[in-house]
DNA sequence: TGAAATGTTAACGA
DNA sequence: ATCGTTAACATTTC
């Protein structure tokens, strides 16, 4: 589930957390966590990860960037990029958390990447391409670059369903399966409209949803623990997603579901047209 | 027990 | 060319 909010919130605990104190040693739970490039796949891993990640050592964090769902630590000689793929969450533990797939430690504590799935990875880059990394195949961060309506018109093009292309990292970096269904609730658009068949009102009510829906989740979320909707004893925290049946709390009718190029959409038939 | 879940991307069909 | 879908990746939970 981690999508743009999630990432920024594993941003500023890397920040937090690390500060400017060198790294003392980096464990190494699991070496495939080490990619060579921005991957989900384990077997994208770099020859000697250790060797990769023992660079780290001795240098401290510089500053902490993030573009889209991707994360960028700098260092004053390295660069490591970080993903949270499907499942992926930063723990600060003295112990290997469960999942714990990799930790920076500092004599501040220690940060673990904890990720059942093992789509989550650490990428190490030369700190000069840490910024075109971040970016590449990538379109505008979907909050610290919102667009306005006539960007959106641009943007959001052809025949595909809107939520899918929200979803396309090249069209908005950062959006994911449940922000693209609380946006297009809140915006009250029907997932299922063609973006050429979108109106000039739709996208004027569109355009501001997203940064807002997407800061009010950050602000959410940028306190404690994170707990994803999917983990045990966690209560769905969303309004639509995952709500199928409940009553629209905008207009009471019975909230659907259906399928999009293979993911969950959730939407109300009510009062999203 | 099998289906569904999250993100990404390659591969394939229309 | 472009769009949409499916599968694959790993693993767990319902």
């Amino acid at each position: 589930m981690p999508e743009l909010p999630e990432a920024e919130i594993a941003r500023r605990q890397l920040a937090r957390w690390l500060g400017d104190a060198p790294v003392r040693r980096v464990r190494l739970e699991d070496p495939a966590v080490v990619r060579t490039h921005l991957s989900s796949r384990p077997s994208d891993g770099v020859g000697d990860p250790q060797g990769e990640v023992d660079a780290l050592v001795g240098q401290p964090v510089v500053e902490v960037l993030r573009h889209g769902k991707r994360v960028g630590i700098r260092f004053p000689e390295r660069g490591l990029l970080v993903h949270l793929g499907m499942s992926g969450k930063l723990v600060r533990s003295e112990e290997v958390p469960r999942y714990g797939r990799m930790g920076l430690e500092t004599e501040r504590g220690t940060v673990w990447l904890v990720d059942r799935r093992r789509f989550g990875c650490f990428v190490p880059v030369e700190p000069a391409q840490i910024r075109s990394t971040l970016a590449e195949g990538h379109g505008p961060d979907a909050l610290d670059e919102a667009c306005g309506a006539a960007e959106l018109r641009a943007r959001l093009t052809g025949r595909r369903a809107v939520k899918v292309a929200l979803m396309d990292q090249a069209v908005l970096a950062g959006i994911g399966n449940i922000q693209a269904v609380e946006i297009l609730f809140r915006a009250g658009i029907d997932p299922r409209t063609r973006c050429a068949d979108l109106t000039e009102s739709q996208l004027e009510a569109l355009a501001p949803v997203i940064p807002a829906q997407l800061q009010e989740v950050v602000d959410a979320e940028d306190v404690g623990e994170i707990v994803y909707v999917t983990e045990r004893g966690g209560e769905n925290p969303f309004v639509v997603y995952g709500r199928e049946g409940s009553a629209c709390p905008r207009c009471g009718t019975a909230i659907e579901s259906l399928r999009q190029s293979g993911r969950s959409s959730f939407f109300c038939p009510g009062c999203q047209t």
